[in-house]
DNA sequence: GCCGTTTTCGGCCCGACTGTTTTCAGTCG
């Protein structure tokens, strides 16, 4: 089973094996508790928040949730060796192909095995061309228990499939936005349609999204109708599924949108089923279930009395009807988010409201930067951050570039730029201005600013720009050098991911936690769409250290200043309180941070 | 195979849609 080097496992390797020996399970007509099992343990190492392997290296796989004595020793196996006797067990007697075939949507663990044992596919890398020829002969048709029709889905799947290969399959948070309000706008011109919503991982306002989720309230006489108006979407490029009450399209090779319809008096319990997360689902129907009752998208039933379901408008009350506090959509993650709300402890999240101010903002002010400027300039700036309602703005340009101009000519473009902002932005009202820069973190651990030039800005923000390949030692030797100069007052995008990109680069949290906390440096949450950066699980663990985080949108033109909300929203992902985050904080207080 | 402030044994989330069947298996979310 797809064996590779142990030191470079990730956590997705080891889901997905997981996931296949599931499989293997289920084809083998094994316990289906076992196979859930199997399952259960994939899921949970999809979403650690650290390495499993590095876990295991520390003796720590028995703190991961859904991994017991059994796996826990299969994979310590593993880890070892590189193979492990008991997943080879499973795994006897099947094809590798099945696990290939099982990429395929439609084609299940079941099928795929079929196929392959039918038709003798043995080879990895043809096996879809394989099936696919099949397909044209006629030949899968006529496989007992397939049909003409499974032979046209599988065709039709593997095309997706296919041409899904060469994409990207997800898609960051801020596009995907903006296609759910089209589809929305659109279902919305049905007058039978009273109400949707873009529900799922959007509503969670998850970094990236694969599929996108809309529920629309209907009265049930109107379903019918609404569906087939879905059905008619002009950006639809093929029909998945279409029944009474949902219904599938897809719009591109990787985005399928899933729509659901729901009378007014259960759309509570809709709202509640189709958020998810699916973990968060299951152990919420887990917790149910002790107490009595079973959850559906229709509402509860009380499995002692055989009275009717009870049915719920809102999410509060269908909650509130479990003896649970709110949850906010953004941490409904299946963490421990159910116990907390159990006993009435769910913090008070951060909100778009209260940010008071945006300290990563480029202007159009030509200090011959390394990077690209911004297209506004600093009266324009503060004009966008009035409109914002904000008491406080930070400029951070890119640093002057260090090649082809010498120490002394960059000093002098700093002064200079700093007469330039206190003239022209001399009195503003309620309005308080820092000079920042954001500088450069060079991969020696030096910063790419003379320090004769220090004195003329008020904070800076330092990034990695540059040689992102270093290992996770070397590169956190190089954050940490960086950290220690003064004027450092924010760690920029702290993982230089780029979403569906480029991963971010690896660091001891740990160590870098330490030293933020200790001067006072806030870690950035950037709100830039294809940044998103700190990711939302670094942000919990860095909030339980009792470091501070910043929320700031690194526009380059206004209109960019007002993608804030994303960053919040990711800020919220992590369990961030208002007292976490320092632009929240009142202009005296944040003076006091800035300087004190 | 995992898990436990009712349990170390006896439970384990719930339903829709499709195709191939003629009551259900497979797949999906």
């Amino acid at each position: 089973m797809s064996y590779s080097k142990t030191s470079s496992i990730t956590n997705r390797d080891v889901a997905h094996l997981l996931r296949s020996v599931a499989a293997a399970y289920l084809i083998k007509n094994k316990n289906r508790f076992r196979i859930i099992a199997y399952e259960n343990a994939a899921d949970a190492v999809e979403h650690l928040t650290r390495e499993v392997r590095d876990l295991w290296e520390e003796g720590k796989l028995d703190t991961v949730p859904a991994i017991g004595s059994t796996i826990a020793s299969a994979l310590d196996e593993y880890f070892r060796k590189g193979r492990s006797n008991h997943f080879d067990a499973v795994f006897k007697g099947i094809p590798l192909t099945v696990f290939e075939l099982m990429k395929v949507s439609s084609i299940g663990p079941k099928r795929a095995y079929k196929l392959a044992k039918h038709f003798n596919l043995k080879n990895s890398k043809t096996v879809f061309a394989d099936v696919r020829s099949l397909c044209e002969k006629g030949e899968i048709a006529k496989l007992p228990t397939f049909g003409e029709k499974s032979q046209e889905v599988i065709l039709r799947a593997l095309d997706l499939y296919e041409r899904r290969k060469e994409a990207t399959t997800r898609m960051p948070l801020p596009y995907a936005y903006l296609l759910a309000e089209d589809l929305i706008a659109y279902l919305r011109k049905n007058k039978k349609v009273r109400r949707a919503d873009a529900l799922g991982s959007l509503r969670r306002m998850v970094a990236t999204i694969g599929d996108i989720d809309i529920a629309v309230v209907v009265e049930n006489k109107y379903a019918r109708e609404v569906i087939d108006h879905f059905l008619k979407y002009p950006k639809k490029i093929s029909v998945d599924s279409a029944g009474k009450k949902k219904a599938s399209i897809i719009i591109s090779p990787q985005i399928r949108i899933d729509l659901r319809v729901q009378s007014a008096k259960d759309y509570g319990a809709m709202l509640q089923y189709f958020t998810g997360s699916k973990t968060h689902n299951i152990k919420l129907r887990e917790y149910a279930l002790k107490k009595g009752y079973s959850l559906s998208e229709y509402g509860i039933k009380d499995l002692k009395k055989n009275t009717p379901i009870r049915m719920f408008d809102t999410e509060e009350k269908f909650y509130r009807f479990l003896g649970l506090s709110y949850i906010p959509p953004e941490i409904r993650e299946g963490t421990d988010e159910i116990e907390l709300s159990e006993k009435n402890r769910i913090p008070k999240l951060i909100e778009v409201k209260d940010i008071k101010g945006d300290f990563h903002v480029h202007s159009n002010y030509d200090l011959k930067p390394s990077h690209d400027l911004g297209i506004n300039s600093y009266r324009e700036i503060c004009t966008k951050a009035k409109e914002l309602g904000y008491q406080y703005i930070g400029f951070s340009d890119h640093n002057p570039k260090t090649s082809g101009q010498s120490e002394d000519a960059i000093v002098k473009i700093m002064a200079e730029r700093r007469r330039h902002i206190e003239k022209s932005l001399l009195k503003i009202d309620g309005l308080d201005c820092y000079v920042g820069l954001e500088v450069d973190i060079l991969p020696g651990g030096d910063i790419a600013l003379p320090k004769k030039a220090l004195n003329d800005i008020d904070y800076m923000i330092i990034s990695v720009h540059s040689v992102f390949g270093m290992d996770r030692k070397s590169m956190t030797k190089r954050v940490l050098a960086a950290l220690e100069n003064p004027k450092v007052k924010i760690l920029g995008h702290p993982t230089g991911r780029l979403l569906q990109k480029r991963e971010g680069y690896e660091l001891e949290w740990e160590k870098i936690f330490e030293v933020c906390k200790k001067k006072q440096i806030a870690l950035e949450i950037n709100s830039w769409p294809d940044r998103l950066d700190l990711p939302d699980t670094l942000i919990k663990e860095a909030l339980r250290y009792g470091v501070k985080c910043i929320v700031n949108t690194d526009a380059h033109a206004n209109v960019q200043m007002e993608l804030m909300s994303y960053g919040v929203s990711v800020a919220r992902r992590g369990w961030a309180t208002k007292n976490d985050i320092i632009n929240t904080r009142d202009p005296k207080e944040f003076r006091r941070w800035m300087f004190g």
